[in-house]
DNA sequence: CCATACTTTCAATATATTCTGAAAGTATAA
DNA sequence: TTATACTTTCAGAATATATTGAAAGTATGG
């Protein structure tokens, strides 16, 4: 393999480690990812190792929490007893299981933890201000949920295309 | 002030900071940034250390930090010397903001780092797969890039107002 | 200018998160 | 059933991140 694909790789991995650790997701988990992105071919979990310097322990973990994300899935090759790993290779369907986890994971909890705080602030003159804001965040956390739920909803991804078309033609 | 309220406050900050720390930024600065929100009057140094039970230099820095995302502001009150602080109220113009300091900070140097990764790959046959699934990918990001940009002109927030229609017309 | 009242900084410390590696687990072929 | 070839788990170690607190810095009024 050339120098130069080599170096593009690594910067790659480290380019979607870096982001994915100020985005709240473990950093090898995300090297791990675009390791199997930038790889044609499906990897076993001892190149995996190799490539990123990683325990097998490490790997092995990273790699569930990937299969649970429906990031990379499990293949067979020819007879072989080992198992290889492959991403999903497809850029949008990558972007609407992500949007699906992190809407399930993280955006419902928040919607239920703020309807307690309506719920748990009365209807009394004094906290007034801050039901108004609660509920406005609300509001919101809530349209942010919306959106991603439409993202996530990959059979329909018409949709996307015409919101940014919108978006461009208004400037 | 009633039990309730106070029950309600507390979990809102907690919620907040809970939220935060799964998006990559540090907990104790969105329970401050929380705090504020919650609270009608401007608060002082000492009485964000004591409702969160933080040290001076840590509730320092992280007012610092919240003034550079332009989350929060300091306030004189009347002649006091000291100091006081109030967070920005309107949750439009608080998603704004935290759309283009995150736009600036973290998807204006992937791209530049995706960017890199194509020119680094070169042209030969060996790089076409990597070649590919990297640009598609970064036209992912700008795509973000671009949304968030929109987001971030809260001159033009009438503009988000119709994409929502159109998505909830959409279904 | 000094005393005062406050704020900021940063080295040391504490905490939280991630990683390792060896032991335990599992599936397969013979 | 057993040997083999692999995978998973998790307690302890390593690393990264956040916090403290005291010293240094700064602005104000007199």
């Amino acid at each position: 393999m050339s120098e130069g694909l080599k170096k593009a790789r690594a910067r790659f991995v480290s380019t979607w480690g870096e982001m994915a650790s100020q985005w709240g997701i473990n950093k090898t988990m995300a090297r791990v990812h675009a390791l199997l992105m930038a790889s044609d071919a499906a990897l076993s979990v001892d190149e995996i190792m190799a490539a990123l310097s990683i325990s097998r322990g490490n790997a092995s973990m990273n790699l569930r929490a990937l299969a649970d994300w429906g990031l990379v899935r499990r293949v067979s090759v020819g007879s072989e007893r080992r198992e290889y790993f492959q991403s999903e290779k497809d850029v949008w369907n990558m972007c609407c299981r992500i949007a699906r986890e992190r809407k399930k994971r993280e955006i419902e909890p928040v919607i239920g933890a703020l309807e307690e705080c309506l719920r748990e602030a009365g209807d009394g003159k004094e906290s007034a201000a801050f039901r108004k804001r609660t509920a406005e965040l609300l509001e919101l956390v809530r349209t942010l949920d919306f959106v991603l739920g439409k993202l996530a909803q990959q059979e329909k991804n018409a949709v996307m295309p015409r919101v940014l078309t919108l978006l461009k033609a208004m400037s």
